[in-house]
DNA sequence: TGCCAGGCCCTCTTTAGGGCCTT
């Protein structure tokens, strides 16, 4: 079984050791070359949304007034992700706020976390830019909604997965995209792509 | 309704600086 968690958290700043946290986040499982299962809450993140973010975002402050506590929510996602591998769109961020509130709840994060901004820069470099939002309209992805709300966000880096390994696929004609593969070429220059290829290229996908 | 980070990657580089990307 080769399945990948993509999330996305919403927040209400860019870094969890300045007292950021999170408002929203969603997973979406991406199995077998499709989104085969979803989680999506809000989160009361206990302090302030600051402005230009509720612009960003469209989450208000009486939006998440209402809604679970982020521990009761973490919790949840922690458990919908299980150990699947997971990724998110310049996954450096999301994976400080994963960690972070995951401490908090004296649990720890177990496997890999993959990065789809890394891998859009070494697999399509001639991409206008590497923002998720140019990604999926110069790749012509499937619209899934409203940018910068967790859902749409993940079903986007879900599908923008999904055309990375379609690409390595095609690229190198190999029969499926392992784990193993997406992990190495993300930590290694472009021009080392192919030495990854050789070593990891077999694999289900 | 304040404050604001940091890892990656390119190049005018590696004894560094600055843009990208996330909210």
């Amino acid at each position: 079984m080769n399945t990948w968690a993509v999330i996305d958290f919403e927040t209400t700043g860019l870094s969890p050791d300045q007292g950021a946290r999170p408002t929203e986040i969603a997973v979406v499982l991406v199995q077998d070359g499709q989104l085969v299962d979803r989680y999506q809450s809000l989160m009361n993140p206990g302090v302030p949304i600051p402005y230009d973010i509720q612009a960003l975002t469209g989450i208000s402050n009486d939006m998440v007034r209402r809604a679970p506590a982020v521990a009761t929510v973490m919790a949840e996602a922690a458990a919908f992700v299980g150990t699947h591998p997971l990724l998110a769109h310049n996954a450096a961020f999301d994976k400080k706020f994963w960690d972070a509130e995951l401490r908090r709840l004296s649990l720890m994060r177990q496997q890999e976390f993959a990065c789809s901004m890394l891998l859009a820069r070494r697999i399509f470099p001639e991409a206008p830019n590497h923002k998720l939002g140019t990604l999926v309209q110069s790749l012509r992805l499937p619209a899934t909604g409203r940018y910068h709300r967790a859902l749409a966000d993940a079903e986007a880096t879900a599908y923008l997965l999904l055309r990375l390994k379609q690409e390595l696929r095609m690229r190198f004609k190999l029969p499926g995209i392992s784990h193993d593969l997406l992990l190495a070429i993300q930590g290694v220059s472009r021009s080392a792509m192919d030495g990854c290829v050789a070593k990891f290229g077999q694999g289900a996908g």
